[in-house]
DNA sequence: TTGGGGACTTGCTATGAAATAA
DNA sequence: TTATTTCATAGCAAGTCCCCAA
């Protein structure tokens, strides 16, 4: 990249240019499209001609635990069968986890468990409680340990056992391009992990084998061997699909695929178009907020359920929420299937009117909890919907996602209520990085401003993690540091007050030259100190929020590097060049020549679309509070 | 119209490599 | 050189949405 960037901001926006140039770039992404039936043709057309691979590389065969590695039962040791100890394994090596401390997690394991044991296995464990995993759980701390301690040597060796593995197996033929798999390796046998209080933690995922997974490759290719001894269950050839080869997992009876990586061209036309869905979205977005909102007034209970769902939608970035199989999954839910105990109506609350408190578990169990002022008519509907209601029963009872997908179907050709997360998202982000940069800010505050942009879509899509594990300790070395400059900024002021007074008595050369030295470090201490000065602002700010997801699927990668060319290299000296039209293809001539020389472009004309009317820094700080339950 | 299966995207956590500081 | 921190990504769970059969 071009020299005399600053290399910090340099580094921010690599993040999203790295993603995007292997995803996007060499030309290999579609035009823009000109209309929905281009791009429903293009969805429906046959999607490759030649597919070829090794198929998926198989977990190793278990090994057996070490004779000295004792399973005991009541206190006594017990010699398990091969499949009864492969089992208990899975158990012991997640003893420190809190997983094994829940009741559901137990009874699932254990009930599995037996149906591995053999006949007098079975008759002797009874109770799990009774079960002593400790030299087992000892046996892989110890196993990790000495993995660890193996000389630089030895690690370089497995590494590159590994490399080797990756090149002959993670890799396809897509069409006469070499193309990377994203998970060539089969999930190996383990112990079902859902999240939040999923009812079927602790089950056993078996060990998948050739004969349960089907190979999807062309005809005409090299089909790929089965391991010695084994065949698949089916090869076959479907070019409308864009999996390598799929099997159904037994806990949840699913299928499970190989696909292809992010960076793939194919991957990237799909991401590529998900944006240009979005971006078309701008076009009728005004539109559709005048639809719900009358929609409001309706006597008609579906539409006035639908309004008010697609202003959740749209305004708090609700997920669309389908119908889930209760008694088989954790019980979350998204908008559509709200539920009335989600809901709690405050005609006032801080400070303002029409406050709609939701509670609720949303994906992956993560506690979507948010008081939002909403406009009248809305807070009247939802007391109209939950009238005479249950607290179990459905908020939105006349919705499905479905209709509501229908419904905006008519608005535009390819919308779904997913598209405006991406929308939004993306709409908020270019309004952030517009209205939290300056160009006369230093690189630190520059990167500041950019996760803060960031971290504004991740609250908006109540994007949550657990603080890291060395959160505290790490914010603790930071504050020492701080205050260590700080000791230095006092000596370099102290040294640069004496070098003054001895320059104004001497006023010589040698005088001059030590006082413009001493200015010129206490010069970059204060910097440093900015710099980590908003490294912990930084910091604490993301203790709880994550960057990641909406960095990958939900910003714009053409947003970021727009915010980082018009930094570096000034304002474009051509308004309209980067009008919507042309977006595509002055990112094909600005990746492709990316090292040389870089068009000017207009920043704010990448989206330019229309606020949702959220105020953000509002939203932050009645960010949506709570974590996985 | 509905329910379920299939195909795909989205999401969080753990891990290990690379970068950075001491 | 070593310790620590940061960052990317593997791993896999859990969503969305479309399609098809009953």
């Amino acid at each position: 990249m071009k020299a005399g960037v600053p290399r910090g901001l340099r580094q921010v926006v690599c993040l999203r240019l790295g993603n995007l140039s292997c995803r996007w770039a060499s030309g290999t992404q579609p035009k823009a499209s000109k209309s929905g039936l281009e791009e429903k043709q293009r969805k429906d057309r046959v999607k490759w001609r030649q597919l070829e691979h090794r198929g998926p590389y198989f977990a190793p065969a278990y090994e057996p635990l070490p004779e000295e590695v004792q399973f005991c039962y009541d206190g006594k040791p017990v010699k398990l069968s091969l499949a009864a100890e492969e089992v208990a394994t899975f158990y012991g090596k997640m003893l420190d986890h809190e997983y094994t401390t829940k009741e559901v997690f137990q009874n699932n394991f254990f009930n599995d468990w037996q149906k591995e044991m053999t006949v007098e296995e079975r008759c002797l464990i009874k109770h799990l409680d009774k079960c002593d995993f400790t030299e087992i759980h000892r046996h892989f701390i110890d196993k990790a340990a000495a993995w660890r301690a193996l000389p630089r040597e030895e690690k370089q060796k497995l590494k590159e056992e590994a490399e080797k593995l990756e090149q002959e197996f993670g890799y396809c033929i897509l069409d006469g391009h070499r193309e990377k798999i994203g998970n060539f390796k089969m999930e190996p046998p383990g112990l079902f992990c859902g999240r939040g209080d999923h009812p079927k933690m602790g089950m056993l995922k078996r060990r998948i084998r050739p004969e349960d997974v089907i190979i999807n490759c062309s005809r005409d290719s090299k089909i790929p061997e089965p391991p010695a001894g084994h065949q698949w269950k089916e090869v076959r050839s479907d070019n409308t699909v864009t999996w390598l080869a799929a099997w159904t997992e037994n806990v949840q009876n699913s299928i499970k695929y190989i696909m292809l990586n992010p960076s793939s061209k194919l991957k990237g036309e799909k991401d590529w178009q998900k944006y240009e869905t979005a971006r078309r979205l701008k076009g009728v977005v005004n539109e559709i907020r005048s639809q719900y909102r009358a929609d409001w007034k309706s006597l008609d209970m579906k539409k006035s359920q639908r309004g008010v769902a697609l202003y959740f939608i749209d305004k708090l970035a609700l997920r669309t929420g389908n119908e889930k199989e209760e008694s088989r999954t954790a019980d979350t839910v998204g908008c559509c299937s709200l539920r009335v105990e989600h809901v709690r109506l405050h005609r006032h609350a801080n400070g303002h009117q029409h406050v709609v408190e939701l509670d609720f578990l949303g994906k992956d169990s993560v506690r979507y909890h948010n008081c939002v002022p909403v406009e009248k008519p809305v807070f009247w509907n939802l007391q109209l919907f939950m009238a005479n209601k249950d607290p179990g029963d459905k908020l939105f009872d006349k919705l499905t996602t479905s209709s509501l997908n229908k419904h905006l179907q008519d608005s535009m050709d390819g919308l779904t209520a997913k598209v405006f997360r991406t929308y939004n998202a993306s709409t908020i982000f270019q309004e952030q990085l517009q209205v939290l940069t300056r160009a006369e800010d230093s690189t630190a505050a520059k990167i500041l401003a950019y996760n803060r942009a960031n971290r504004a879509v991740a609250i908006y899509c109540n994007h949550q993690r657990a603080a890291p594990k060395t959160f505290e300790k790490s914010v603790r070395n930071l504050q020492t540091k701080i205050q260590a400059k700080k000791i230095q900024i006092a000596e370099a002021q102290e040294e640069l007050r004496k070098a003054e007074v001895d320059h104004r008595i001497k006023g010589d050369g040698k005088s001059k030259r030590i006082l413009e030295k001493k200015q010129r470090l206490l010069q970059k201490l204060e910097e440093q100190l900015g710099h980590l000065s908003t490294q912990a602002i930084d910091k604490e700010e993301n203790k709880h929020v994550a960057l990641g997801t909406s960095k990958l699927n939900y910003l714009d990668p053409r947003i970021s590097i727009a915010w980082y060319i018009n930094l570096s290299w000034g304002p474009c000296g051509r308004p309209g060049l980067f009008c919507d039209k042309d977006v595509p293809d002055q990112m094909s001539l600005m990746l492709s020549s990316m090292p040389q020389v870089l068009p000017p472009l207009s920043f704010g004309m990448v989206w330019g679309g229309t606020s949702n009317g959220l105020e953000h820094e509002g939203q932050v700080a009645a960010q949506p509070t709570g974590s996985r339950r």
